[in-house]
DNA sequence: CTACAGTACGACCGATCGTGCTAACTTGTC
DNA sequence: GACAAGTTAGCACGATCGGTCGTACTGTAG
């Protein structure tokens, strides 16, 4: 019990953890707008102030820079747009999802604006475990979305009879369309669109003024 | 009058021509996958057996190789989903540019699906010429759509109150969120939902049944 | 038929790509 | 304080990048 040989208990220096870290903030940030391809070694060194050994001495590829790319804007996504989202329940947190998204890509926390989005474009025509790990992310996000909505069923403050995988498809295209023509044309109008559709595609799926 | 000095008539040769337009089909494709950025002056000349500078002849640069394949890609665009439904008019054109699109990826015409969705993705946290004419290309998209709706309402098959921008936005976002997640899950699912949530968005403003 | 512009090629440029190797330096543990 | 391990830089490699050049071939206009 005093050595066990097999994954051993690596990186145990903070300075080291904290390059890596910083490292990865920047990959986060630079692939937004480069995509996850156009990240490279020497580029994520120069803007880190690191040489591009010391970079790669992190990682033993490139691919699995991008996986821990990839892994870093989970993190960061879920700080910034899940965890506050997380205080409500049911109804309110389908809301505090969306309109916490639609914040994130607003105020511009990323140059290239949801940085899932643009990863799904981008591996969309692909393979392998970069696709796959971004798509099992995408499904989480889903399921997120799912969750509250079943809760707020349950809850009744959904009909009964709402089609919850269709409510969670609309409510996502509706903000990935904001993010998307947000950067392209640079303009707020798509943000406010979403918002605006996103609680119409809600309300008609409420027990309460059928008819409103 | 016999000579026009300004804007010489360049390129009278055919065989120039139909390498091109080669160059240029096998660049839309493979820009679906790789990306813009991705596309590089190598692989494409190994993908049409074409020497390096045999491609590069074309081309004054590689910006303007780019943009040149966008142009190409809207020319596809137009002739794969817009022409079929321009056949139709008001209401019917704007269900048949829905349909024509979801169709247009369902059954993988290009490997990376709709180009224009990937372009603006990828291009969206940049500035540029690129952009700009993608952006553009977006944006006759939108118009399109955005007639096509406008002379519903004047048929009177949409309400006259029927919010447009709002419609288009929605409509635009319903097919491009499913040609994004058909990709990234290889399931055809989401081409189902975003036929029927288009439906069921349209019907929503017309005056016929309003009770649903 | 001739002349020229367009076409295509192979060789080559400097720069950068991802990736190793080695050596110095720093840090945590005993 | 010593020793092991982690960290980082320097250097170099083969490959590929976008791009240029000189040259030979060819389709078209006069």
């Amino acid at each position: 019990m005093t050595a066990e040989p097999a994954v051993a208990p690596r990186r145990v220096r903070l300075d080291g953890q904290r390059t890596r870290h910083q490292i990865l903030d920047t990959a986060v940030r630079l692939a937004t707008v480069e995509g996850l391809d156009g990240l490279s070694i020497g580029t994520l060194a120069t803007a880190t102030g690191i040489s591009k050994s010391g970079v790669y001495a992190h990682f033993e590829s490139k691919e699995d820079l991008q996986l821990a790319t990839v892994d870093t804007a989970r993190d960061l996504f879920i700080a910034d747009v899940v965890a506050p989202a997380l205080a409500s329940v049911g109804l309110a947190r389908l809301r505090a999802l969306c309109e916490s998204f639609l914040h994130f890509v607003e105020r511009r926390t990323l140059p290239g604006g949801c940085f899932f989005a643009a990863a799904a474009a981008e591996l969309g025509g692909r393979q392998g475990p970069l696709k796959a790990r971004v798509a099992a992310n995408q499904r989480d996000w889903m399921r997120l979305l799912t969750d509250a909505a079943e809760e707020a069923v349950r809850g009744g403050e959904l009909l009964a009879a709402t089609d919850v995988p269709m409510l969670v498809f609309e409510l996502n295209a509706l903000v990935i369309a904001a993010n998307t023509a947000f950067l392209l044309h640079d303009d707020e109008t798509p943000i406010a669109r979403a918002r605006a559709a996103a609680a119409r595609v809600i309300s008609a799926s409420m027990p309460s003024a059928e008819g409103g």
